[in-house]
DNA sequence: ACCTGAACACCGTTCAAGT
DNA sequence: ACCTGAACACCGTTCAAGT
């Protein structure tokens, strides 16, 4: 919002929880999920660990204020799309682009979420998925069900989803998993075996798009089967 | 050597993998997921840490296999359905009651998969759920699709389900948790507010169900729709 | 009120040493 | 091979003390 905060003075900026928590974000980015701890930040943010403790209260806490603030930018920016279908879609989308520029956000999605089911994490992703699902022609009794299972997908997906390194190391990974499914005996794997090698090029994004799109079409189908 | 084991039977017992991980699981049961520590094992299991360490490897494999063995008993007896559609479903409820059994599994379940997406827990999944999944009509290039979106949706609703405490407890938590979306402003959460009333008197694996059907009717609403 | 930093009670893991 | 248990390098968190 304002820009006053980037003044020319070097030595202390005032430490607040909102930079402690941007901190901590910038760490989790650059050195990965085991690299936050609290010496860490008092290092990062010149000061001693009582100090963040008088902010934030506990690491946890921490956790999901990072997790919190990445999901609202995410959010922030209202799609404007043509359909409700489009709407989910843009939704979802943001959701995953965020959850692939930040390595940890998926697995802070799975274990915040666990922790508290209906926290602010999760109330953001249900509002956002279930805006539209108002136009989407259910019924409103079934608004919650429908939510519900759209969202749960998404956590689904996005935990299962791309996660640490870049492009070339997924591919690498992918590669791997597959031969190893391709090797599994038949006898006690028989689907795996021959699904095996739909894996090896298949795109992450894509996936989870048209797992959206099924879901989607699971909805609309009930729908159309009440009417 | 062989003279010496037979003084006192009651004393050791052998050390074993197995051993180790039936009292991880164990412990994971009765005192909560934070118990389960190698100081603890050792305790219980009247030795020293580096015994533990002979076996095991490291503590996320323990956790790892803890997992593993919950998943695998869960799904070790094949339901015997009379359609595909209900043998998913027979899949998908012994996975949820072990998730209720066990209040640590869905964030290990979480964790685990994020860590190794492709690792023998979503293999055991995948192969469960997608067996059924040939029966149901979906091409074969579509197989790995539809599977992945029904197993995406599992983990999600798992992720969010029951977890600690009891059934009264999870009741008092989802009041709370109504009564904390009900009092939002309306016009910053829409939706949310408007259907708080519904999540009251809602019943996860009823709830969890639904999703599952839905879930199903899309994709056999995709292959009618390809036929 | 805001911050410092030593101290506390833990962790997982290792490793020389025993049997 | 299998196990012991002290030691190591860390954690998150607290708290008397400073400004």
């Amino acid at each position: 919002m304002a820009s006053q905060t980037r003044q020319s003075q070097r030595r202390r900026q005032v430490l607040s929880r909102e930079r402690i928590v941007e901190a901590a974000i910038e760490l989790l980015d650059t050195t990965g999920e085991s690299a936050l701890t609290v010496r860490m930040l008092t290092e990062r943010l010149s000061t001693g660990s009582g100090a963040i403790y008088h902010h934030v209260g506990t690491m946890n806490d921490l956790l999901e204020a990072a997790s919190d603030t990445v999901i609202a930018n995410a959010l922030a920016v209202p799609p404007a799309a043509d359909t409700p279908e489009d709407e989910i879609r843009a939704v979802a989308l943001a959701l995953f682009d965020a959850a692939t520029e930040h390595p940890w956000l998926a697995a802070q999605l799975a274990a915040q979420i666990t922790r508290n089911p209906w926290g602010s994490v999760t109330l953001r992703i249900f509002e956002s998925f279930g805006r539209p699902m108002r136009a989407l022609g259910v019924p409103q009794p079934d608004w919650f069900t429908t939510t519900s299972t759209l969202v749960h997908y998404f956590i689904g997906a996005t935990t299962q989803g791309p996660h640490d390194g870049g492009k070339p190391e997924r591919a690498e990974f992918l590669d791997t998993a597959f031969e190893a499914w391709q090797n599994l005996d038949p006898d006690d794997y028989p689907f795996i075996t021959t699904i095996a090698a739909q894996m090896r090029d298949h795109d992450d994004r894509r996936q989870f798009l048209t797992g959206i799109d099924l879901v989607l079409k699971g909805i609309v189908a009930r729908v159309d089967h009440a009417a």
